[in-house]
RNA sequence: GGUCCCGUAGUUCAAUGGAUAGAAUAGAAGUUUCCUAAACUUUUGAUACAAGUUCGAUUCUUGUCGGGACUACCA
């Protein structure tokens, strides 16, 4: 049990037995102690003096008193500031907490509780390659992930490739004409980027032919319809779902370069799927879906032949779920695939990780799976976060301010590259571990720096204050640890006797202090999905390690029970940075 | 037009209705005979505006002003 559940309890103890009292929601407010004042926890009493119709010194008083008779082991001592009974704890239960704890692994991680979860990420379209918006989703989903398997959840993994559409035909269209035959492996490309590039000159070629027949006279809207590039590519799209076999063979050559990329880059940045549905196969699930709702009367045909739902009740619009013509749209295919996902895996939840632009479609999903009484709806949660931005404003594909995925990795490793050498840190590595040293700087920094900041929130991207190595940084945080990996490499292996002593310097106070709240905080993290939770966290363990580090020696603590404690609390903080930035995919060096 | 989100130090981010609003960075000043100075210490600096709810509001409510997203028989 962590600290505060701990107080919480005993506090509620003292509270009935002496007061015949328990507050309202049965919770008592407690705070960690604001450093102006003595004291480790706090207890706000101001919501229940008015019950107990005592004035909040006095009660302060007593809860103190009572706590410190009857909980020694936990309370060391108390003082009352006004309505705040600030609670010290005893050093025993510190020093015990660390014997406990400090070589234990699963420090932080809780048993598996038997519930599954399902997280989606990713979903990339396979006609260009990945950005900066795709890498906060990956390094979020996969983090998500981490964080509910420390909370005991069976993860499963998921992404939905968007293989199929109008958009790639784009780029199908666009390579026959432009490419003569040529393929990733003849030019040396990168399988993404190079079908992505015939996907821009689909829409150069494209604009060209608009402005020529705009210029030969035809209205704007009437030439975007009728450019020929255009509308080879709609006819390819209809040769597509007819099941053609050229245009078949064609796409999937081409899916195949696209995906021999992304494997790449999915590899670089340790992505990984358990599951991997293709819209090729799903974009057709959900007809049925449309069957049921129109005879349990959620949807309704109109006289075109369309179904729609109506969801004014419910603050929305009307929504379309099946065109005229009889085919899916996207809201229907998702039904359908919540009702596949949910005959394999039968998870409990399941969690959807895309950009908070669709913050109205999963509204409505929800809603429609809940009014058809499907069994995973209430189940759907939409992880929204927000975009991607650049100092110069939004990322735009037609201005060319896309900040590509892989371009961005490249410059974050040789960035560390610099750094380490202009700082003269390569001496004992060879060449190969300075390369994987480098990747762990500048790929580190890179996911933390998208990490750090709450999911939620639309974030800016500065590229030189990505690439910083001070201050809020993945880099911070992995010095810290390899500083103390680097004291136990000259210590080697230590005997630990369990210190015994009391009387805990202010610093190691602190560290312990900070580093008991980590399961506490990874389950707030699993709770929220928050992994910037954890971020934040981890900083703040570097943080409190360097003060103690810079104001106390470990290898020279002045007696063997000081040498242990301080052993002892180093493990812990290295353990717990490690886990910490695992749980965010990021490596820790043993050296830097 | 309608729905939703966001306005906190120069800048980027924090703060279950709790004490004097925290960090980082930028600025100023210091710390290497001592386990890695990619570090540490000190310091300057902010709740868009106006009402309301109460013991107490960055947080809840309403309004104003600014920014953004969504509102496709695209996905």
């Amino acid at each position: 049990m962590d600290i505060i559940s701990e107080i919480k309890a005993a506090s509620l103890q003292v509270l009935s037995t002496n007061y015949n009292f328990l507050p309202e929601n049965g919770d008592i407010p407690i705070n960690e102690t604001k450093p102006e004042f003595e004291g480790d926890y706090t207890v706000v009493l101001f919501s229940f003096v008015k019950s107990l119709r005592s004035s909040p010194e006095s009660l302060g008083n007593e809860l103190g008193q009572a706590l410190l008779r009857e909980f020694p082991a936990l309370i060391g001592g108390f003082n009352v500031i006004k309505g705040f009974l600030n609670l010290t704890i005893a050093d025993s239960y510190w020093l015990a907490f660390l014997t406990a704890n400090y070589d234990r692994a699963e420090f932080g991680r809780r048993a598996p509780n038997g519930q599954r979860v399902m997280i989606e990420y990713s979903s990339p379209n396979t006609n260009k390659p990945l950005h900066l918006g795709h890498l906060r989703n990956n390094f979020l989903g996969w983090s998500v992930a981490e964080i509910c398997k420390a909370n005991g959840y069976d993860v499963v993994k998921t992404c939905i490739a968007n293989d199929r559409g109008i958009h790639i035909c784009k780029s199908m269209v666009s390579w026959k004409w432009f490419a003569a035959g040529a393929t990733p492996a003849d030019t040396g490309a990168k399988g993404d980027h190079f079908v992505g590039d015939y996907y821009v000159l689909f829409n150069d070629q494209y604009k060209r032919e608009v402005h020529e027949l705009v210029a030969g006279g035809m209205p704007r809207e009437e030439a975007e319809r009728e450019a020929p590039i255009m509308k080879e590519a709609q006819q390819m799209l209809v040769d597509w779902e007819a099941g053609k076999p050229d245009v078949i063979e064609l796409w999937k050559r081409m899916n195949s370069w696209v995906y021999a990329g992304f494997d790449a880059t999915y590899k670089r940045i340790g992505s990984d799927f358990d599951k991997i549905y293709y819209e090729s196969d799903t974009y057709l699930l959900g007809k049925k879906l449309v069957e049921t709702g129109l005879e349990k009367g959620v949807f309704f045909r109109k006289e075109d032949g369309s179904v729609w739902i109506d969801l004014c009740a419910d603050g929305l619009d009307q929504k379309i779920v099946q065109r005229r013509d009889g085919t899916a749209v996207y809201i229907t295919q998702d039904i359908g695939l919540a009702v596949q996902r949910y005959d394999e895996y039968k998870a409990d939840r399941s969690v959807y990780v895309v950009g908070d632009e669709q913050n109205y479609h999963f509204k409505v999903l929800k809603l429609i799976c809940q009014k058809l009484g499907l069994p995973s709806a209430d189940g759907i949660y939409h992880l929204s976060y927000g975009m991607v931005e650049l100092p110069t404003g939004r990322m735009k594909t037609r201005e060319g301010t896309v900040v590509d995925a892989d371009a961005i990795l490249d410059e974050m490793h040789s960035e560390a590259e610099r750094k380490t050498i202009e700082q003269g840190k390569t001496e004992g590595f060879a060449a190969s571990e300075l390369d994987t040293l480098y990747e762990t700087i500048g790929l580190g920094g890179l996911k933390f720096f998208l990490l750090r900041v709450d999911p939620k929130k639309r974030m800016l991207f500065n590229p030189e204050e990505s690439i910083d190595l001070h201050g809020y940084t993945a880099t911070f945080i992995q010095y810290a640890y390899a500083r103390i990996r680097s004291v136990f490499r000259k210590e080697g292996s230590v005997i630990f006797t369990g210190p015994t002593g009391n009387g805990l310097l202010p610093l190691e106070k602190a560290l312990v202090v900070i580093l008991e709240k980590y399961p506490a905080v990874v389950a707030q993290a699993g709770d929220e999905m928050n992994p910037s939770l954890i971020a934040g966290y981890a900083f703040q363990v570097a943080q409190t390690f360097n003060s103690f580090y810079n104001a106390h020696s470990i290898a020279g603590a002045e007696t063997a029970e000081k040498k242990a404690l301080r052993l002892q609390l180093a493990q812990l903080a290295a353990g717990v940075l490690h886990s910490s930035m695992a749980l965010l995919g990021i490596k820790m060096p043993e050296r830097m």
